[in-house]
DNA sequence: TTGTACGCGTTATCAA
DNA sequence: TTGATAACGCGTACAA
């Protein structure tokens, strides 16, 4: 591995002198620097990063964590981040914990410990105090998920307000009996879901019915059997919002099975907007956020954060997005 | 930031007995580890991984490149590689190229300027030459896609061999009109995956017709318009075989649109056994890949060459799974 | 315009 | 069992 003492030998110069023109700073003749980058060339060095980094204290990476990869909602959201990214000339690295706290743990200390300028959780099993810690010791903010803390600021759209405005919408089509497939986990955003669908039914003086709340785990098949259990034991209903559109889709394919028709009589609401919605057939209403703008925001909120400035939560606007499931009859 | 002399400080010891106690190495009086320990813990330090790693010239850090996250073949493969390096100690960390050229020749530069130990390389623009180059400052290995290379090692399944398979199987369901559904880029299981297609027609006889040859961008949307534009033409066939799951599905889409029985009518195949063969109606026939087992594959070979041992190229069994698009009758 | 020398934070070597 | 000190490779005051 050539160093840079061993272009400056080559070219006849100090290893000073290499390092300003490497850096493109500062005055060097250009007979010098057309003399090092030649050396460079000719011995084929390439700068080690590690001792680059030392020294500046700044690496240029930030990382994403998130828990699984098969999630087309994230990727969107992290090609956001990415394209912001880039303009500030950073570069982001993608870390998937598999929902494993160990794993976050790994991933959090090679921020904490210099490897990366900070981080960008989009899902995690941290707790706010966990959070908080880290916020403490180096640059974090959340996106699209978050926990509440002071220190750890978030961009996410109003979770609430959506699950109420896809909800209006299915009692607007005049449906009553509305069941809740939600996910029994500790999202923020799986709680306040539930919290809009219920706003929404008291809005409208629609008594809440425990037997219309169901629950999924985000996937298809899952949802599948959920609803099959729905049928089999005679809950009648005349409207499903799911919190994903995997499990919109689930539930409608148990429905078809069992030749209750779509919307006729059960209209269909997921949430996300992937690309499952316009797939499935009939194609899915749902819940459209803005996910490109969610990353670079995102990036910019951490940016911030590298460059010690304060930065406030951030709620972006959500889109309800009409197709077939709902079409009003 | 706390450094280890402050450890060193705090514990009234030599900064090379906190770096023994730190790394748990050889005999220190357990009276001292004590203080040590505790040292840390009431300042809260945390190593400096640059520093470390600068002097141990390693970061137990691997690279994973790929193309796009929205790949579910992949996140499999991705998540084989995760369990093997586990068990080695190292860590895993994610780059979407987004397919520019910059951004992977950003990616290798990270590893061959020492912020990670090697790279395993899923899909890229690399040529044969620049893969070649890169392997020759450091350890990298290809999975799944490859360009042949002496020194770049690789782990897939043999492609033509799984196309003649599945495409031989629709000639035994009687099918003599087989289209065949590529990508015109210059990935290796594309190329491959034709010759095979290939192999099964000449072995039957069927001669080779140019009508039934198009071309997807592996997307669902896109291959709908390919099969719409081929009905339209009027261009007779009685079985499709599509190079990916998702053009399979857009491919039935478009049949049933035009009421085209599947598999009465046209039998379909697929490649790779992603969600949507099973999710899809009528379930569709593909090829399976050993998804786990070569992502554990691609980093044996990675270990192999960060230790300087020697990697052979290695050929997994790929499985036809037969469901109800190909169902015989 | 260039070179010398120090420091970034760590581990490894050697001597005590 | 411990400590002093030399690396690791780089950037940058400061001096020339």
């Amino acid at each position: 591995m050539k160093r840079i003492k061993d272009v400056a030998k080559e070219a006849g110069v100090s290893v000073a002198t290499v390092s300003r023109v490497l850096n493109g700073s500062d005055a060097v003749k250009v007979e010098t620097q057309r003399k090092v980058k030649e050396a460079v060339r000719r011995i084929g060095y390439s700068p080690n990063l590690l001792g680059r980094n030392l020294r500046q204290n700044k690496t240029g990476i930030i990382l994403v964590m998130l828990s699984t990869l098969t999630n087309n909602f994230c990727s969107k959201v992290i090609h956001g981040i990415e394209l912001a990214a880039k303009k500030q000339g950073y570069n982001i690295m993608i870390c998937a914990t598999g929902d494993s706290k160990e794993s976050e743990q790994t991933y959090l200390s090679f921020v904490r410990n210099k490897m990366a300028d900070g981080i960008i959780i989009l899902n995690s099993n941290l707790t706010a105090q966990e959070m908080q810690m880290a916020s403490a010791s180096f640059p974090v903010v959340q996106c699209s998920e978050y926990v509440d803390t002071e220190r750890t600021p978030y961009v996410s759209i109003d979770n609430r307000k959506a699950a109420y405005d896809a909800t209006i919408n299915l009692i607007n089509s005049g449906r009553k009996k509305i069941v809740f497939m939600g996910v029994e986990n500790n999202l923020v955003s799986s709680n306040l879901r539930f919290l809009g669908y219920r706003d929404a039914l008291d809005e409208a003086n629609i008594p809440f019915d425990e037997n219309l709340i169901v629950y999924g785990n985000y996937g298809y098949r899952n949802a599948m059997r959920v609803t099959e259990k729905l049928i089999q034991n005679n809950v009648s209903f005349d409207a499903l919002f799911a919190i994903s559109d995997r499990m919109a889709a689930g539930a409608m394919t148990a429905l078809k099975k069992h030749d209750i028709k779509i919307p006729d009589d059960v209209c269909v609401t997921g949430f996300d907007n992937t690309d499952i919605t316009y797939l499935f057939e009939p194609s899915i209403s749902t819940v459209s956020q803005p996910q490109i703008e969610m990353g670079e925001t995102a990036f910019q909120l951490l940016l911030a954060r590298i460059e010690e400035e304060t930065a406030e939560n951030i709620i972006l606007q959500h889109k309800i997005i009409l197709r077939d499931s709902t079409k009003n009859i």
